[in-house]
DNA sequence: GACTGTGAATACCTTCACAGCA
DNA sequence: TGCTGTGAAGGTATTCACAGTC
């Protein structure tokens, strides 16, 4: 409820605001009222610096107080606000194979706030399947189905070739925000709506080439 | 064959080596024997700026020829060798759950260098499953069997909890490189091994909060 | 005294501009 | 002329150092 409207959030990591969210969750649970900037560094085994979190927390807003550290019910609440964790969202995702099937499955597991609204595939043997009273319907009829979903997140985990022109037609029937498992050449390629699409790529196989990269070439430097 | 040391490769993005790899692959497939910076710049629907194309692939050793551009072969092949993607690699399951199971089906069927050689759980429903003449096997007993199989690649996919300590175990028996899919409250914490060994986290909760929080706060800035 | 908040310094990565070569 | 290779400039994110406040 107390969101002054956290004016810029730029150069702010997202990942490190969850992050945050996270283990100031658990020491929430603990029953902890307040924390220092160290002692979430702490909680998060130190791999970010206490400076690092105070720059990213004071661009939250007024939620320290100098000599005491942080209140933790306050920051919780506006970091799940500007996560966007209080919202419910609903999901469309295009592609039924293994993947998008795990997805659907860990990610509705996982957070109570996800929903699965509308599963599409291209593939005969699958559309018609259930899957939690969701019936996968074929891809060629999202211009019919999906507006009435009223999804607001894509998941494209379609073939390669697929994904380029699946991402357009979500784009098209206004879905506004795409997490992409497939290889895109480097990113996916989205019109420029107003306001644009936002595109998070998940690139499975180029993860394992940067491990494969590393155990080939040696890890020369120290890195942490 | 052609692999004269990149001595040093630092500052340069592994991901982006990746997609050149994959761009100039096509570009060899469809006959062409030679490129340009402009012309792979092009091939990756110009995501990557030209400068910064020869920049990387200058850091790779001398392919390049001024006024003509790059032959493409020599080009893959460096690309394929620092990437690791001569080498056949073997990779252990942990955690067989449905992003287990996904992961594996995924990984094997997009590059044949991936071999799954073995699969852990910690379900007795899932313990004595078979998949593709793998069976699946209690990780208590990963110490009597990982070195057996000798695997250079683990995949973390087990539930937030479990994660940390599955790391250690994997660490502890020679694993080199972890891809981890569980939510480690930032990083996954792993023993400082000389060699170190060589994380790389997927967080798809998080990469859904990142789309939350944007469609959430609103997408301000201009950004691509 | 303890801890936050923040300008300054640093490190890193990308883009620019152009010298070097075929 | 055409394109690579690279020092210099620019931009962005992180770390440092310390002033500000309870």
């Amino acid at each position: 409820m107390i969101a002054p409207l956290p004016q810029t959030l730029v150069g702010v990591s997202i990942p490190r605001l969850y992050a945050y969210h996270r283990a100031l969750h658990q020491a929430q649970a603990a029953g902890e009222a307040t924390i220092t900037s160290q002692g979430l560094a702490a909680l998060l085994g130190h791999t970010i610096a206490s400076t690092q979190i105070r720059k990213d927390l004071s661009a939250l807003g007024p939620f320290g107080r100098r000599g005491h550290g942080y209140a933790i019910d306050p920051l919780v609440e506006q970091l799940a606000w500007v996560l966007g964790l209080e919202h419910d969202w609903k999901i469309a995702i295009v592609g039924f194979g293994y993947l998008g099937h795990a997805f659907a499955t860990f990610i509705t597991a996982r957070e109570a706030r996800f929903r699965v609204a509308a599963i599409f595939d291209r593939s005969p043997s699958v559309i018609g399947q259930v899957w939690q009273g969701i019936r996968v319907d074929d891809i060629a009829d999202a211009a019919r189905i999906l507006p009435a979903a009223e999804c607001n997140i894509g998941v494209l985990a379609v073939p390669a070739e697929a994904a380029q022109e699946s991402a357009e037609r979500l784009a098209a029937l206004g879905i506004r925000a795409i997490l992409n498992f497939a290889p895109a050449l480097l990113h996916l390629q989205v019109p420029k709506n107003v306001p644009p699409i936002i595109v998070r790529n998940i690139d499975l196989a180029g993860e394992m080439s940067i491990l494969t990269h590393r155990l080939t070439v040696g890890p020369f430097e120290d890195e942490e």
